[in-house]
DNA sequence: TCTGGGGTCCTAGGACCC
DNA sequence: TCTGGGGTCCTAGGACCC
């Protein structure tokens, strides 16, 4: 008898937050589209690019300015200049929870992992052909009634069917059944690998190691002489496996609130007024979900140089109130105004404050 | 016109305890 | 009559993800 096989499928919206933004204005449809921040002010990064932005070079996490300088050059060649917008995210949320409910009434079984991506339990179907159909569906239903697109991979478990999901953005749908995970795997890059960042992809390249089927020639012993405990998990991964549980939604572990100044500062009275108002934003988000005490704080300090700090207090007994936050955070942030933890007395450029250990 | 904000997980050293 | 050895908690930093 064979053995039971998960089918699990990886659901990513495509460019969410760019899409429902060109959906909602006509005359932006086919322009290049940026949400992020404002380039003529302040300071920030991509949040989402459409494809044609893409084709500028512009992507998610690039420093606005950048895009600015991308959009501007593609302007002098006489091409159409890039739509900033600051994004309306109250919006894309009730969006996606229309399209993850309509999902809920076709499939018992869902894990929501971010606003625009979701993992689907198909393995009540009973076979790839049958959750494939399925999920057409589910794609055909969101480009009705939104009006976007959604990438989609199935797979024996949530690895396989998240790295398909990517495969064929956007608006793609890749089935990897069991038999074809080695092939479907070998040819990737190693930055395919959910967990290969840029740094792991940099220690990797430095040993030869590009694609997938580069590492699979080494033993776990040597990933793990490598990367230590990761190069485990890695190796697992590159040889197709993974969980095909999917979990209900844990409550935080941590709840935080950091901000960058608009100019970097060494003001105190500033920066106190600052990270106060983050802790009353932390303490808001903290009584929202309904936790009855906090027992860690931690402030983290960012430099003019970018370097980063944190510093952070287990107290003694748990704590439940906004002064006992406040109290405990500027204990914490003192050390970087001064000396004590900050040797050049750099101005900082953003502060914030987490709190854990709840109960 | 340098580099957001909200998270999770892992590591490593020191304190502390039995 | 040189320095045991686990286990756990705490702190700081870093990689990574969306």
């Amino acid at each position: 008898m064979k053995k039971n096989t998960s089918i699990i499928a990886h659901l990513d919206m495509d460019a969410f937050f760019a899409a429902v933004e060109e959906r909602d204005t006509p005359r932006f449809a086919g322009q290049p589209l940026v949400v992020g921040a404002d380039p003529h002010r302040g300071r920030g990064v991509v949040s989402t690019a459409n494809y044609p932005a893409r084709r500028y070079g512009i992507r998610s996490a690039m420093p606005i300015s950048q895009a600015w300088r991308r959009s501007e050059n593609a302007r002098l060649q006489g091409q159409p200049p890039v739509i900033f917008l600051s994004g309306n995210y109250k919006k894309y949320s009730l969006v996606s929870e229309s399209i993850m409910a309509y999902i809920q009434t076709r499939i018992p079984l869902i894990e929501q992992t971010s606003v625009d991506e979701a993992y689907l339990d198909l393995t009540f179907t009973g076979s790839f052909a049958t959750a494939q159909i399925l999920c057409q569906e589910i794609k055909n239903y969101i480009a009705r009634t939104q009006r976007l697109t959604a990438s989609v991979g199935i797979g024996p478990n949530k690895l396989i069917a998240k790295i398909a999901s990517d495969f064929q953005k956007p608006n793609g749908l890749t089935v990897v059944r069991p038999e074809k995970v080695i092939d479907f795997l070998n040819p990737l890059p190693l930055r395919a690998i959910p967990g290969v960042g840029p740094k792991t992809e940099q220690v990797l390249l430095q040993l030869g190691l590009k694609k997938v089927c580069d590492a699979t020639q080494l033993p776990q012993s040597a990933l793990e002489s490598i990367l230590g405990k990761w190069g485990e998990a890695l190796f697992k991964k590159i040889h197709g496996q993974g969980s095909a549980t999917l979990h209900a939604p844990a409550p935080p572990l941590s709840v935080g609130s950091q901000t960058t100044f608009p100019l970097d500062t060494l003001s105190a009275m500033y920066v106190v007024n600052q990270l106060f108002a983050r802790c009353e934003q932390v303490f808001r988000h903290f009584n929202r979900h309904g936790f009855h005490s906090f027992r860690t704080v931690v402030v983290t300090a960012r430099f003019n140089d970018f370097t980063t700090a944190s510093s952070g207090r287990t107290l003694p007994r748990p704590a439940n109130t906004l002064a006992k936050l406040k109290k405990s955070s500027l204990q914490l942030l003192l050390p970087f105004l001064d000396n004590r933890r900050n040797p050049q007395l750099r101005p900082l450029r953003l502060i914030g404050v987490r709190v854990e250990n709840f109960n």
